[in-house]
DNA sequence: AGCTAGTTTATAATTATTCTAAAGTGAGGT
DNA sequence: ACCTCACTTTAGAATAATTATAAACTAGCT
């Protein structure tokens, strides 16, 4: 099956109409080696780099946001004014340098926790994140 | 001594003078039984309701900034577009629900990291923070 | 092929933050 | 107490990130 077809199908099993715009979007975001790490911004970036037509940048927030909705994208956590997501929907860590903005994923068995808080009434866990900050030594 | 000369001489002893804006925000940040986490917004708010003479907000995001840069806040890491600050300044961890917004501190015992990872090299761990996000149950 | 609800688009609107440059003020010296 | 001046504050403009609007488009039916 053709990767454009493998990514449709995807998208309507996630109750996502298969758009032209949402499958060139998912082709740069889950047809990668390594996890990625975006902005809006750079994902509109990369899009554009690779010679494809322009799509709205408002058709990239809510496909993002789409995509989130339905599992597929991670929302970061930083200190940041803009919105960082990450491919890499496991639950895992990450390393966030604070001068140059950069996240890196921490591998999954390089931390562990021994105790956690119970969650307050009524509220239960959605997902648990360290974030450690980095300074220039 | 009195509260605003207790204030003032925190902010002088930190390199900041103590001009009447900054000793306002000061005590409704600092002089509270309970660590506050707040937004600029919040904050203007908090300000504004205790009858106090208006200050601009430019002045409390530069005064915010300017605490923040003397180690008097910290900035709390979200998946929102806005900053969190918190008078908590020593290290510990958060609850944070989505659908409120709202942020809780975690007791620092009730969390245990048994294993992190080594930094980066040319870099050092500036903070480590562990968000707990929580929903509905 | 035609219909329709869901989607995309350009643009406007909104929200959060930073910049600017003019007016105000704390603190040291007189 | 008065001067001076570097540091602050201020209103408003500028910028940046995101969301809303409403007209045009299109995937997936029949």
């Amino acid at each position: 099956m053709s990767i454009k077809k493998n990514i449709a199908n995807k998208l309507r099993t996630s109750g996502l109409r298969p758009t032209n715009q949402r499958i060139l979007i998912a082709k740069n975001l889950f047809e990668r080696d390594n996890t990625f790490h975006f902005t809006v911004e750079t994902l509109n970036r990369e899009i554009n780099k690779n010679g494809n037509k322009k799509i709205s940048l408002a058709t990239i927030y809510n496909t993002v946001e789409a995509f989130k909705k339905a599992g597929h994208l991670k929302k970061i956590l930083t200190s940041n004014t803009k919105s960082y997501y990450d491919t890499n929907i496991r639950s895992h860590h990450h390393f966030y340098d604070d001068e140059t903005k950069e996240l890196t994923d921490i591998d999954y068995q390089k931390v562990k926790l021994s105790k956690i808080p119970n969650p307050p009434k009524g509220k239960k866990i959605k997902n648990l994140e360290v974030v450690i900050s980095l300074q220039k030594l």
